[in-house]
This record gives C-alpha cells, sequence and structure tokens, in this order.
DNA sequence: ATTGACGTTCCAGCGGCTGGAATCCCCACA
DNA sequence: TGTGGGGATTCCAGCCGCTGGAACGTCAAT
C-alpha cells in the first residue's frame, strides 16, 4: 500500500496522524465531511482525504478549538479569503492561550511558594493545608 | 441570618464560594460527606461544613483535580498526618502544572510568530494556513 | 473452515461542572 | 385561606474532545 490512492480508514489514521475513532468522531461531528464509501461499506480515503485529516490534526495539536479547525478548513479551501479572517483567529487564540498561562503560572507559583515552605517530613504541620483550611 | 449556625445550601453556597449545584456534585461524588437533613429534607449545613466547602473551593482554585482534593481533605483531617504526603501532592500538581505551561506556551509561540508572518488583509495569501495544509 | 485482524454501528464514560424540567416546600401578603 | 414567588429537591442532558467497549460484518490467509 505505498502509493494507494484509495485506502481504509487505518490507512488514513497511520498517514494523517488522526486515530480511526477520532476520524469518524470529526465525520460525526461535520469537522469533515462524510467519506465516500466502497462497496463493503467500508469509508474509502484518497490522498485528498488525508491532507484534510493532516490539516486537523496540525490545527489541533496547535490547540484550536474544534470549531475554529472547522473555521480554519473552510478558510483554507476558500481560495477567495481575506488573510485578515484567518489571523483574527489565530490571534484570538493567543489571547485564549496568554490568559490559561497567566493563570496556570499565578497558581503554580503560590502552590510552589508553599510547599517550600512544607518540611515534607514525617510531622503534621504543614503550610499548604494551613492556606487551604484558610 | 449573619450568625446562622445551621443554613440552607444557597446560604452555604454565598458563605464558600461554592454553588449549590456544585455542592450537590461534590456530595454525590463523594468529595464532601452527605448533608445533614432537616425536617423538611433540605440540606442542612453548619460552619463547620461551610470551612470543609471553603477549603475545597480553595483546593479547586488552585487547579488540584477532585481526587486530589478529597486527598488533601483527608489530609488536612488527619492530624496524624505527615506533611511529606501532603508535600507530594503539591509537588506532583506542580510538575503537571509545568508540563501543561510548556505545551501551551510552546504552541501560543508558534501561533504568535506564524500570525506575524500574516499580513492580516483583504488577500488570501496566509503563511498560518500554509503551515496548517503542510 | 477457521482464525484473526480489520471494519461497522451504537452506547458509555472521562472531568467538572452547569442548565433545565418537574415537583415540593415555606413564607408573606391580601 | 388562597396565592404567588422564591427557594429547595430530584433526575436527566449537555458541554468538550475524544476513547473504550460491545456486538456484529467483512476480508485475507491458513
Amino acid at each position: 500500500m505505498k502509493t494507494a490512492e484509495i485506502m481504509t480508514i487505518s490507512e488514513a489514521a497511520a498517514r494523517s496522524g488522526v486515530p480511526p475513532k477520532t476520524i469518524r468522531f470529526y465525520e460525526e461531528a461535520g469537522i469533515i465531511e462524510p467519506a465516500a464509501r466502497s462497496e463493503n461499506r467500508y469509508r474509502a480515503y484518497d490522498d485528498s482525504d488525508v491532507h484534510t485529516l493532516r490539516f486537523v490534526h496540525r490545527a489541533r495539536r496547535l490547540g484550536f478549538p474544534l470549531k475554529d479547525v472547522a473555521a480554519l478548513l473552510d478558510l483554507y479551501r476558500n481560495t477567495k479569503r481575506a488573510s485578515r479572517d484567518v489571523k483574527k483567529l489565530a490571534l484570538k487564540h493567543v489571547a485564549q492561550l496568554d490568559r490559561r498561562i497567566a493563570e496556570l503560572t499565578a497558581i503554580r507559583d503560590a502552590i510552589a511558594a508553599l510547599a517550600k515552605q512544607c518540611q515534607g517530613d514525617h510531622r503534621p504541620e504543614c503550610p499548604i493545608l494551613n492556606e487551604l483550611g484558610g
């Protein structure tokens, strides 16, 4: 199956990095078009489908929510798109990430500071619990 | 109801910061003990329950998973605990946060770099989509 | 003919809530 | 005493993005 033009779901999965279960899920969720079917009712994928799956996979790895992945895919396919719209989505995501990172960092530092105060031995005294207890 | 010793769920919610729905959820999930009931079958909370709820609330705000919150609560109540066990949980969480923060930061920087390359105007050309498309 | 590795569908569950429906209860006011 | 409104109660559904499993069909190789 080296130059397969038509392939099964697991082959498409291997080539795209998206697991079969997830491919079906994306189809059901309307992120990708329902796959063509071969005579045995198996889903049949070609290189172009794999390309799409790869796109989705990369977008997901960049943490875009599925809704945005769908939107990006639409933009990708629409050659008359405005790059403004793409950038807008990207910057929205960056802003979201920045907020989340700031949150997590604040939490991380707070806990690390408390843990530093804690002896961490056999004794019960512990600033972490004191803090949580108020 | 300023110095109420016994109170309803919404009062406990107001005092602890945990919404009524969430209090019920915590009870159902076994994080907190089933509340006492008054004659009308309403849940009845006292100051000590509120204290517990506050503990849970703070632990959650620090991002501890519910399982760990339950464990922390057990440690909090067990005066024979070893601070070692508390610190261990805390440091595990810090490590987890560090991993997550690193992930998000990498993603953030990648998208920000791509967005910077993107003109963001009426034209279709866009490095973000080029990247996602491979 | 049988095995075993695929494929298919559908349903359940993860974490941590949150919203809604249907019902019940209490209290204030007329 | 009726009524209205704001609680409380239960249970079920849904959010996000999968992931695992059951029950069954299909295919290639032995």
